[in-house]
DNA sequence: CTGAAAGCGCTAACAT
DNA sequence: ATGTTAGCGCTTTCAG
């Protein structure tokens, strides 16, 4: 009580140990839970500790003990939506693990993603969950493969790190498939260039589907795009909906934001979905139920995805030299109206 | 290139030492970069750097200079877009000054902030931006005021905490006055109940431009919901449109996602976007300008907000007791065609 | 220009 | 049950 003025100096275990009249060992051990205690001890340093405003200085103990309970998330883009669930998904088990969740920026940047593996190395981080293209990870996989990380959504299963994903050939196959099924023929798929191996596997799915139905692509129908955004899809649209009496009766987009964008630029092109254009997305991202209309897509298990990716990393830290698989998770169409 | 075989063994400054034929201490200054090292010298260390791939353990760093160089942001919910450009100009500033920037998610949830506060406690992180709500923001601010950190978007000017933000008494009457003069008298706020200051701001700012214009708010046209997503704004044009002839001609939503759901909710009455109801939102977030009319709304100077905010927590850092002042940046009406 | 040595604040043997 | 002590890997006086 008469101690209310706190010293903005920092207090050390080894003040707490002066007034509480005991050594810096037993302060330790109270702060750490130890059962080797005695109670009217323990109790002295509490109170040594509660009077003192004693704060333990992490950094210190993370350089004793040589963990820092830090994992990182490194997103290619926060202002996607996209991420949200998965990040969650890791976040939940960090937690329940006693490890805090920090997320970083990479922008899809190489340098900027090494930098955020300068933590790893320099000790500051213990772990890695990485949701950047493959591309990107790849620029990184020589020197970075023996760090703790592992990739999640994109991945290359042979770069020789643990991933957590979807079967992408196979999901595009069930759109191709599902769109066959409603009696399209006419099938287009926007793509999103070849930095995303996603990209290359459901391009595979797509073509492989078509075939199987005895079906030929028409390579008309089909556009890479550099970007996952709302214009370039309503652009890639514009596109196709140009091609008059070659247009395409129903269009893939590989992802939400480019379907979304797609369906604007159909309805600028004074066409119908899905009357004149059935349109389908990927992802299921929150606005793909409230557009108009309401987005058919694929889903994927993102909660789910960030937790295996968590529990994957978790497990490689406990033992560092334990196999770790390659894990697929399964996906699912979602039935709305645009298609 | 004898020693191609890094042994996985940690490195330490007293090995490179050792490799090199010189004391830690020299190491440590080529390390620094500090000038007053031989060049021969600083080559030889140079090289047993390279030979010994040394990696800087920076926790020990951090312990000895008693700084981290990470900056922590803290954002309520991951998943919504409104925040990405704002991380970005906090980012970008933090870089600049030689700091990582960090995201942490809340969720809204004062315990797990006060967790990450922690984080700062524990002297893992040097500062923190927050863009939680002012009451998440005040049951911390108490034991938290005497951390480096600062308040940005969302904050109580008398919390004593440093602030970046805009003025939304303004912003929300420019937004009333807008709409007054494209002759609408009946217009409807859609608020986003009291947890958030900018909320009540908003709604004083609403009030007092339709007291000023000599109109008459009515009770039933003003609606606070406890949530910002698309749905709440869909329950909340139903509810309007159920008005009959009583329903407002125009409706105010103070966030883009409400306004979005507001829209669809409209759609669904029967009613049309802005011939029978205009919308106007707030954020400008990425999908306003791409959905179905492209949306009129406020656009904050996000970027700017996230630079400011950082360069203020960066000037506190440097003298802990320099007067850090509260800063409001200008808005923007961004006209587009619900309104 | 370089080295020796003293810590930063903590944990974990190893005593007692 | 508690104390002593030796570091964790680094930076930084202080000498030389």
């Amino acid at each position: 009580m008469s101690d209310t003025v706190r010293s903005r100096e920092e207090v050390s275990i080894a003040d707490v140990a002066e007034r509480a009249g005991v050594s810096v060992a037993t302060v330790s051990r109270v702060l750490n839970g130890h059962t080797n205690v005695r109670e009217a001890t323990r109790e002295k340093v509490r109170a040594a500790v509660a009077a003192s405003g004693y704060r333990i200085n992490e950094l210190a103990r993370n350089l004793r003990t040589a963990e820092s309970r830090l994992l990182l998330t490194m997103v290619p883009d926060f202002g996607n939506p996209f991420y949200a669930a998965i990040v969650r998904g890791i976040d939940s088990v960090a937690r329940q693990n006693g490890y805090f969740m920090l997320l970083c920026d990479t922008g899809a940047d190489p340098l900027r993603e090494r930098s955020y593996f300068d933590l790893l190395r320099g000790r500051r981080a213990d772990g890695a969950i990485c949701l950047d293209p493959a591309a990107v990870q790849n620029a990184l996989a020589e020197e970075a493969s023996a760090l703790p990380w592992v990739a999640c959504c994109e991945f290359d299963p042979d770069a020789g790190v643990p991933y957590v994903g979807i079967d992408n050939h196979l999901a595009a196959g069930d759109v191709v498939r599902y769109l066959i099924a409603k009696g399209h023929r006419r099938i287009a798929l926007i793509n999103s260039g070849h930095g995303y191996l996603y990209g290359r596997q459901r391009q595979a799915g797509y073509r492989d589907a078509l075939e199987a139905a005895g079906i030929a692509a028409n390579p008309a129908w089909q556009i890479d795009l550099d970007s996952l955004d709302y214009d370039a899809g309503e652009r890639a649209a514009a596109q196709l909906a140009s091609l008059g009496r070659e247009r395409p009766t129903a269009i893939f987009a590989v992802s939400d934001t480019l379907a979304i964008g797609v369906m604007n630029g159909l309805r600028g092109a004074g066409l119908r979905v899905p009357e004149d254009v059935a349109v389908v997305g990927f992802d299921d991202i929150a606005v793909a139920a409230h557009v108009d209309p309401p987005l058919t897509t694929v889903a994927q298990p993102m909660q789910a995805l960030g937790e295996a990716a968590a529990n994957l990393l978790l497990k490689r830290l406990r033992d560092p030299r334990a196999h770790v698989p390659g894990v697929l998770l399964p996906h699912r169409l979602i039935q709305r109206r645009s298609a």
